[in-house]
DNA sequence: CTGTTAGCGCTTTCAC
DNA sequence: GTGAAAGCGCTAACAG
């Protein structure tokens, strides 16, 4: 418990050992060059003092960090610390610490890409589900570290993701098959974080036009991640003098939280409302919601081990991985129960 | 994007400014014994070639890490994350590091207890939500640093957590106010992780007995956390020849999960199954949960703050912080429709 | 105030 | 095979 260490050294070990300190580095780290005599007898000096290299002392020694940061803007959220675990699971069987930087607040975020406090710290960064200004983009570069994103699309970085768009339209196609021709859209934006324009909500206006219908922009509506946001944007929603008879969020959390706004206001689901939500996650089957899944954990493997590839020095195969995503029918949609033509006329 | 990084060094930024290494150290560390001019001109041309100390180098000469881990089994889970989330802020606003380790299966957490792969990297280690084992305490004496415990009660280490016992007995005795007789718990277990018994759970036992109620062992049910157990705990109650009239969840999740068993069965909530959860999680909320709140966060803040304290060499006021829960009644849970005592008798 | 000189603990030539 | 010695980049005495 004592904070100053009174650690041994390598030289004791090689003194104790009765060798030189390099051979004693040679035993330890499994070099060749080395009589199996002398390294077995290193190796048991060592063991019975458990003795352990100083990873400082190493890297600053071959300039190595064997270490990489990880910056996302949440953890709490389900879909950033699934992302998390996966990345985190790859660094670690690889070897790798993973140094984690929450930037939660716009502040923090400023403040994280102005200090750069991982700067001679990290061998390569990826940045979790946001995408990274143009600004930010420059600072990054004075880390001189290859850069990865995951789960937030990012052209000028290698990546992993969902395709958004495809995502949505799997969403919209599914209500418009069912019948539905008055949809709404809750649109998930980032007060804390710059928001892009997705493809989550292009998608719902090419859904739209493919099939011919007005594009209603009362129907559109747009509420920050979370279900309390979620719900009051529904509640937007269900004042309008004609109503949507099904509505399509940006993400679960949000969808869940509509459908408690849907269901206050005494209406059903999905008699009176469908709804869909984009994710999957743990939740949504809970409340048995149809949605678009789509993989997460995976994608923060996947963008680790592109990581992985980059520090051994390998080109990506591809800069730039989709992962796939499904639609989930659950019990929140379902055809329209009269036919709309006769509302809207 | 060049691994290979050709980093200014101090005595580069010395040379240049025309002054020693030491006087240059002294500069930039903003140390005392500096002229105003001199720093000053130190400092410009370090900024100029946007040079900064190697945080390895810095550890190496003054043997602190400025460094330390954060262990959890889950990073997913809402509990998890937020207590992180509160840990980063409080070591970043100190200028600490944030090592993480992801132990998410029994054999991580055996591995990394084994290997200790944050030895000689942290000045201290913060294990999350989960009880340390007698071997494994074993295991971290070897790191020789100071360990918190946040979210997981424990005897040996300094932590920070709620009274699960008097968690549980607000629960608990919230639904015995409302009159039932007959009440369920669903315990929470960690299959990954080995689970010690709970105050949540003898909370339950206490108030059946100050209530002089029967312990009737077919209404307590165990389930791993996350709502898909739950709902096949809540399918258990269920299906017995006299279902309780309430459930007590030991968490939201299992509570979320066992209120869709119980729509699912037909059943009506609150009118003919009360529930209460325990933490108040998000989705508490949007599903009108009665439940019992924690807060998070601020465990987590209040453990990394109990570190920095220990790291300044402070004593601890208190070794052991326990933060307070509250009852937040939603629309789960209300009086049972008819006597109990008529369905007992 | 400022420069010189040792290390910090390990890896890595380069001789032996 | 093994050891001696020179750093890696910085800080911390110790002189001046």
């Amino acid at each position: 418990m004592d904070p100053t260490r009174p650690q041994m050294t390598l030289a004791d070990i090689a003194r104790l050992a009765g060798v030189g300190s390099a051979t004693a580095s040679r035993a330890l780290n499994n070099d060749k060059g080395v009589s199996a005599q002398t390294r077995q007898r290193v190796l048991n000096v060592a063991a019975q003092y458990s003795y352990v290299v100083s990873p400082e002392a190493v890297r600053l020694a071959k300039g190595k960090l064997g270490r990489v940061a990880v910056v996302a803007p949440h953890l709490s959220r389900w879909f950033f610390g699934e992302m998390v675990e996966g990345i985190e699971t790859v660094f670690r069987d690889a070897g790798i610490d993973v140094l984690l930087y929450f930037v939660g607040s716009l502040e923090d975020r400023r403040a994280f890409f102005e200090k750069l406090p991982a700067r001679r710290k990290v061998d390569a960064v990826i940045v979790v589900g946001f995408p990274v200004e143009e600004a930010e983009r420059a600072r990054l570069e004075l880390l001189n570290v290859n850069i990865v994103a995951a789960g937030g699309q990012h052209e000028v970085y290698p990546n992993v993701c969902i395709d958004d768009y495809r995502a949505g339209r799997q969403a919209m196609d599914h209500l418009l098959f069912l019948g539905h021709r008055r949809i709404g859209m809750i649109e998930a934006v980032d007060l804390d974080q710059p928001t892009e324009p997705s493809g989550r909500s292009s998608a719902y206006r090419e859904a739209l036009k493919e099939s011919k219908l007005p594009l209603d922009p009362e129907l559109v509506v747009s509420a920050p991640w979370g279900g309390e946001q979620g719900a009051q944007a529904m509640d937007a929603l269900l004042s309008l003098k004609t109503p949507p008879t099904a509505v399509y969020a940006h993400s679960d959390e949000v969808a869940v939280g509509a459908m408690r706004s849907i269901r206050r206001a005494g209406l059903r689901i999905p008699e009176d409302i469908s709804i869909v939500g984009i994710d999957d996650h743990p939740v949504a089957s809970l409340v048995d919601l149809t949605t678009i899944r789509q993989p997460v954990r995976s994608q923060g493997e996947l963008a680790a081990q592109m990581v992985l590839a980059l520090l051994e020095g390998k080109t990506l195969p591809e800069r730039e991985i989709t992962v796939s995503t499904q639609l989930i029918v659950r019990s929140t949609t379902a055809p329209p129960r009269q036919d709309p033509s006769q509302i809207s006329s």
